[in-house]
DNA sequence: AAGTGGTCTAGACCACGTA
DNA sequence: ACGTGGTCTAGACCACTTG
């Protein structure tokens, strides 16, 4: 990182790129107390106002959290992140219940064009493919896409038989040591193939809302590519424009 | 506003207050210059930092923008704005173009219940509702319902000859000193009713991506209620999570 | 009581845009 | 050259949490 057109750049920047380094590193893991803005500000040989607005810009960013008279923490991206800030699927009545899953498949395959050019991938590069359902209220009401690099999530492949957690996010963080930061999502309607139709116990042709994500890491290295188709009779995708 | 659980209110929040009161009172326009950081400091009878941070904090809520080496300005919300914060609908390759509009009609009438709730208006109140479809590359591609409060849109019916300007939110700032800062949105993917098919020139039961938008101010206060129906043939709706 | 983040101050120097 | 915001410092006091 570290780039800057101007020529030079400020020592909160540089500040922050090495709390940053430390997280990555793993020697501050998320859920930890990192040490005080005091403590940092000697260690780095800075005044305390500047290890505070580099530490205020990652806590907008949602990397670091303060808790005053406790100290600043490296946020864990627990099932409730996850689901407040990645998942938009709400019930008609505003209600976000995070849904069931299923695996319905998952298989170690080649990477399709798309996937190459979402994941930004070397072509023919293994990936990790899962399909699974989700259900509200025991009602199946969508069905997602999920692909993974093969490298390094091959062993989830293992996971063909017993359910997976219904955050992956988490499990990404927990197993493998990547925090999901940001996404970018494309959103379409789409008639319902005979696959989903059955799936989904709808009609063929009935509209669904395709969700086409792609999930990334701190400095937006893409992760995951999730395509999920979603019935909105009875939920819709909620976004807040700020 | 100026509501607190602490049992104090923070000095710099009280400047952001007063600053955001200047605004509203017409005293600062949107485009125009406000007093440097120095002289609101001594106005208050505080330090720069403290102007400085309240600030900070409005430029974070686009109500105003800094350019360094000349002054902070009041936001206009131009078009470049309007589109590059409130329009999400981008081509298949990932480029904003702000459709032409064409309005299909334009009355006054009774708000619905859905309006009622919406708008958090009182039952019964009269509304202007307005029509229109937007066409990208000379193609209809959304069909937009619009609904304002007659109460103070009013005299916008007489705007049924002639086109609606493309940004509707720049026309509310500059006629009615109403600016959007803010929009909650549901999204759901509807058939193609008959009206719509015709309109789009699409077959009936066609998927369309339902927007149902309703836009606020700064203080959140609903002003417009906006359904957009669009076809996802050769457009998505890009939304990115950070 | 001790330590943390939260706020506030006063002053310094730098980079930028205008004139 | 001047005034603006951008960054940085050093120190102060307050509010919150834990022991």
């Amino acid at each position: 990182m570290l780039t800057s057109e101007k020529g030079y750049i400020s020592l909160y920047m540089q500040i922050k790129e090495l709390l940053v380094t430390k997280i990555r590193n793993g020697e501050w893991s998320p859920g930890n107390l990192i040490p005080s803005e005091i403590n940092l500000a000697q260690e780095f040989g800075v005044s305390q106002g500047t290890v505070r607005k580099a530490i205020t810009e990652l806590v907008e960013n949602n990397v670091l959290n303060r808790k005053q008279g406790l100290g600043t923490f490296v946020s864990n991206h627990d099932p409730h992140r996850a689901l407040f800030h990645f998942f938009h699927i709400t019930d008609n009545k505003g209600h976000k219940v995070l849904p069931n899953s299923k695996v319905l498949s998952c298989r170690r395959k080649q990477a399709s064009r798309k996937e190459v050019s979402k994941l930004q991938l070397p072509a023919a590069t293994p990936v990790i493919r899962i399909e699974r359902v989700r259900n509200f209220s025991a009602r199946p009401t969508m069905i997602e896409t999920i692909t993974l690099p093969a490298e390094p999530f091959g062993n989830l492949v293992d996971a063909d038989d017993r359910e997976l957690p219904n955050t992956l996010y988490e499990l990404y963080e927990k197993q493998y040591g990547i925090t999901i930061h940001s996404a970018d999502e494309q959103l379409r309607a789409k008639a319902a193939s005979g696959h989903d139709a059955k799936i989904l116990n709808l009609k063929v042709g009935t509209p669904l809302l395709e969700i086409e994500r792609v999930a990334m890491t701190l400095d937006r290295t893409p992760v995951e590519l999730r395509i999920s188709r979603c019935s909105t009779e009875n939920h819709y995708y909620q976004n807040t424009i700020l």
